[in-house]
DNA sequence: TCCGTCGATATCTCAGAAGTATCGTCACCC
DNA sequence: GGGTGACGATACTTCTGAGATATCGACGGA
């Protein structure tokens, strides 16, 4: 049983004449009246009636082609789909990012990207660094968003590319003594008590605020620590201690919060945006091409990067 | 595209690996690796991900598979759905009908057809005996049953089975003074304000009667009339008259009605089942079974029947 | 009764599906 | 690090079977 079993019996059907269904098939009657017989034999029931007056389906023969015409059918949507899969207009990109990711650059990207590919599932979830690595490695996720550049195992068959550049600021009630000021000292914010992220998901901002204020510093043995930068805004906003985290802090504006620079100004860990150098999806091809046009520079790097991975597999090529 | 390229790829998926796939569906392995190529090609698309761990279906392939597995679950379903259709075990039975006849035979016949052929549509339509002519020779009715045999245009090409015999009787109120007799004569009748069905609906009933009555009869002019039967046995109930009809009635008892024969006996003409001498949907042929195997007589006298076609059509063939 | 139409059958041809042999590539492993 | 084995791709051959041509048989209409 053949497509062209069921392509012969629908042109038959639609014809009601071999000679006219064969002309219309570009082959000659005989070999229609034999695969039509093929199929009859086959299928165990004779499909046509042959009158003088035309060839009709038998009651068999209206069973069958409704569902070959239904079978057909799906081959056409097959190839439709597999295109579309192919140029990542469907299917599914999954997409761990870390938590303050969602202040700044997601809300764009996923805004651009799920109106210009309305029918691409995203799967979102927040994960830790360390988690989104391993789930990229492991092949659970086709794009991740992390605190700095990958690590650990597996992580050198990724690409990553940074994706905008962080520094420490604090946040405090606009009732606190510091609002209104442009910025606090490092000197000030020992004397205060502090809001925090946990260490293991702003990794360098545990260890780093460590090295800012001194390892021994009463603030931070007593630090409130909130998962949720929406939290920490909160916290200080109502007057709980003064807020640390991420420039992108200031993509979250909130009445009664006052935003100031940290002195030094202190560089945080780039928020990078990695994948696996292999296994690209066309749902992540197509992430990364909106993420092109709209971000030149961001589109820039992630060229370079590809470029390298592309110029080492020749060096290793030649090598061997 | 052939219903091999999609076999072969569920195979593929299934397996992940060539040579084992190739194995399952009994062929070598560079076929099937062509194969796939050629699929690959016509479809647009990568399909599938060849790893050192194996061969994995692409996003493009995930589609495209889905659709393969229906459009083959579509094909094996049409080859189940032709057998069931050509065994008459689906379809459709369109049934025309006298009236009357939902008296005695159908009940009995569609009931049992109705438990053995759970997936036939019945297609039950109530006509006069020349509309059914017209409708089966128009090949609109696969079957119908009729007062007397079909004549008229077309006729000679269905073939008629009488299925029971009847005679006039007469239904009169309880309170009538025939209640209680086991019979009236057509003197009797004379005397009596009449209901009978209209002469197009049981032609032979409307012109013997007039025979029987004899043509002036005042009784025929002021005769009440009414197509459906149980209306003339409750007229003749309620006391309006008497009313005439066939022994059929007889499967139609009511409190309130008293049914007694008519002498001398008039037979009545019979009620006849025809069909198309070709053309024989297989519903048709289980409805035939179905009746075979419930009234040996009208069984017989069906074989008979075809038996004189089949005989007559190779009478045809010796001639030429 | 002849003739035309239409589907079935017989036979041949050739495209292409499948088979065999071999190559190129990549892990893996002493 | 070179040897080795596994795997898919490629080159070439073989043979099945789809399609073409010619013809037959059956039926209907003039």
């Amino acid at each position: 049983m053949e497509a062209r079993h069921l392509r012969y019996a629908l042109a038959l059907a639609e014809h009601e004449h071999f000679g006219r269904a064969a002309g219309a098939l570009g082959i000659a009657q005989p070999p229609l009246s034999k695969q039509i017989a093929d199929l009859e034999r086959e299928v165990g029931a004779r499909l046509f009636d042959r009158t003088r007056q035309g060839v009709f389906p038998t009651a068999a023969g209206d069973a069958f082609l409704a569902r070959a015409r239904r079978a057909l059918d799906e081959v056409a949507a097959a190839v439709v789909e597999a295109g579309r899969a192919a140029r990542g207009e469907t299917g599914r990109l999954r997409l761990g990012f870390i938590a303050s990711a969602l202040l700044e650059p997601l809300p764009t990207v996923l805004g651009r990207f799920g109106r210009e590919r309305p029918d691409v599932r995203l799967e979102l979830h927040e994960m830790a660094t360390s988690r989104s690595t391993a789930a990229l490695v492991a092949g659970e996720l086709d794009v991740a968003i992390t605190l700095g550049r990958p690590r650990g195992a597996g992580a050198e068959r990724l690409v990553s590319v940074p994706v905008g550049h962080d520094h420490l600021i604090a946040v405090v009630s606009t009732a606190h003594p510091y609002a209104g000021q442009p910025s606090v000292s490092v000197d000030q914010l020992r004397q205060q008590p502090l809001i925090v992220a946990p260490g293991e998901d702003e990794p360098v901002v545990g260890a780093g605020l460590r090295a800012l204020l001194g390892e021994d510093s009463p603030a931070l043995g007593g630090a409130t620590v909130a998962r949720d930068i929406h939290t920490i805004i909160g916290l200080a906003a109502s007057g709980v201690g003064v807020g640390l985290g991420p420039s992108r802090m200031l993509a979250a504006p909130r009445p009664g919060a006052w935003f100031c620079e940290v002195t030094p100004r202190t560089p945080l860990p780039d928020l990078v945006l990695s994948f696996t150098a292999r296994d690209r999806s066309p749902a992540l091809s197509a992430f990364l091409d909106i993420i092109r046009k709209n971000c030149p520079d961001v589109g820039a790097a992630l060229d370079h990067r590809l470029g390298a991975h592309c110029e080492q597999r020749g060096q290793d090529l030649a090598d061997s």
